[in-house]
DNA sequence: TTTAGCACTTGATTATAACGAGTGCTAATT
DNA sequence: AATTAGCACTCGTTATAATCAAGTGCTAAA
């Protein structure tokens, strides 16, 4: 069992290598604990802390740097409940102090304020979108190698698209892949529909036609148009603060995911509480996503009463100032909500 | 005046440089070069090269590098007429060999293709846009805080857009504000409108209005969706590939820039020789912009008849391989009007 | 004009030593 | 039993010097 001084240690350790980017010795240790005991004690609690895993050497002789299960274990039970720092309140509230014309430079504009506040990346999801479900799909053969592509959502929208497409489908092919669209999709989430379409329904289609791909592309232009056009990312570039510069490739392929909504709108797939969810935050091994390794992604939902909800998130290094950020991501929660609401008022007062 | 052999050891030092990245020196050049002189006599050839200004040494006993205007000679009076890479052609050729739903679609992944091909960033205007002038503009106050702003464009197309402002500005000052813009900008190309905007027109508008700021917000919020919205880049993380590392401030400045397509049109500046001109290098130093000084800027027009003509665009490192990459402008100017073309034609058949 | 030869310059590479921040462990102290 | 002082040891970083390699300009001969 850990001792309350082992936890103090591990908090300050990983306050520290926050601050810095240096691994933390055991003097650097004694000098910033409230409590004065000498540089051995602090080495013998470190060794313990280390034997739980939840601290590393990165060789033999360095001082300790937080681990994957150290961050994981500080995130659960250590972390203060976030101090708003005025700073910060102000300069939230002044940005969104101006005035804007559409919902959408609300939304877009947040990530970037977020995203040069904190020198990370944002990225928002408008609102509604996130619990937004298929409610329909109809595909209508218009003769002429044309097809209209027509997708409703719960939220009362539909989108069309008309496609030119190569070989004539044959009525009774489209029939059957209609079929197995609504099956399997009507009723998700925007979200989770865009993401089946890259696994699972390949798979099922396959059985019906030779070449569903262009059948797919389809179905992913016209999701899109409903979905993706609200999903913002602000501070892509900082990407290069905080990120190791020695795998170009690594970078660029992060890169190309953050800018490929449905990448993303898997990433962020709407917290399982609802509206009114804490900050998540999750540590890159926990992720899957091999890119995402030495990253961490902090998401939050905002909610914006019968307009629905949206995602706020933020994409930074495993050693954020998760305090700070954490209350800065309520922070905008908050007053993104209040913002959108607000331009809802106004625009239900014409 | 300079001798036929050291034109051929200027365009040898070009190409070297462009292959390896190193200055390059005697010995290298007496290899490579097609007539044998001793090391000596083109160390005597280049002396006189760097008197003249065409080269320049990194330090005082380093080989030789092409200055500025070493490049633009060469470009100007050396350059072989392209030799077409045959595995290029093919692979632009298969890339365009998919079905497209929509221009944009074509335009944008002509960007794509482009910038995978040369590991460059490149640029794409979609075709209409570069010739396209204002010809009229209207403010319509709607009263409720509410303004529509129209524009008309020589290509037939009108854009609107419904602002609220903040404040209620007076029909005397709309008036007059109106007046000139219509005086100013009518006639422009758009690009250069977009350009005006920035410059010129806030000074002569502070004279009617206490803060024109809001004002010109609006005009260029509805300029940007009368053009903006066809102009493509891609690769932009190709940046990363021919950039100097040092200096993350600058290259974040750089991206910026490249996509903030008021800026990007600025440069993009239709060439004024029209429809069939050349393909155009403009090096850093020649184009006023600090940030593109160790840049190289190649556009070329594509022309797709009635329809008007694009303009296609590469950014890279001031030592391309300038010879394959006009081949390669001039490859994709043909082809992409080609592909365009036969899209109005299908589009027609309907 | 061209070329061989040579002294000289300079950035890059390598080797070596010295340094510094840190650790674990032992033995003494509280 | 917990804490601490002391010390030998590890290992990355920094500093210094030595060597190397690529290149130049210049002089004198071909």
């Amino acid at each position: 069992m850990l001792t309350e001084r082992q936890l103090m240690i591990l908090k300050a350790i990983i306050r520290l290598f926050t601050e810095s980017g240096q691994p933390v010795g055991s003097k650097k240790l004694m000098a910033e604990l409230p409590v004065h005991v000498s540089s051995a004690t602090i080495r013998n609690d470190m060794a313990d802390l280390e034997s739980v895993g939840l601290i590393e050497k990165t060789h033999s002789s360095s001082g300790r740097v937080p681990s994957m299960q150290g961050y994981r274990y500080y995130l659960d039970h250590l972390m203060q409940p976030a101090t708003l720092n005025p700073v910060d309140v102000a300069t939230v509230q002044q940005s969104f102090g101006q005035h804007y014309h559409k919902i959408d430079e609300i939304v877009s504009q947040s990530a970037n304020i977020l995203s040069n506040l904190t020198s990370y990346t944002a990225i928002t999801l408008g609102p509604g979108v996130a619990e937004v479900r298929l409610t329909g799909f109809r595909l209508v053969p218009l003769g002429n190698h044309q097809v209209m592509a027509i997708i409703v959502t719960s939220a009362g929208t539909v989108d069309n698209q008309v496609f030119t497409i190569p070989q004539a489908i044959s009525g009774d092919e489209l029939e059957k892949a209609i079929r197995l669209i609504n099956d399997q999709l009507v009723g998700l989430p925007l979200t989770v529909v865009s993401q089946k379409l890259k696994t699972d329904v390949p798979v099922l289609l396959a059985h019906y036609m030779a070449s569903p791909t262009g059948f797919l592309d389809i179905f992913d232009d016209v999701l899109k148009k409903a979905s993706q056009e609200r999903l913002y990312v602000g501070g892509q570039m900082n990407l290069l603060n905080f990120s190791e510069f020695d795998d170009v490739t690594q970078l660029k392929s992060l890169y190309n995911m953050i800018n490929q909504s449905d990448d993303l709108a898997k990433l962020l797939n709407l917290s399982p509480e609802g509206a009114n969810s804490k900050v998540q935050v999750r540590l890159g091994a926990e992720m899957a996503n091999d890119l995402l390794k030495h990253y961490s992604l902090m998401t939050v939902n905002y909610d914006v009463g019968e307009h629905g909800q949206g995602v706020i998130a933020l994409l930074g290094p495993t050693s954020m100032p998760y305090s700070r950020m954490i209350g800065l991501l309520d922070l905008f929660r908050e007053e993104l909500a209040k913002k959108l609401i607000d331009y809802y008022a106004n625009l239900d007062d014409d």
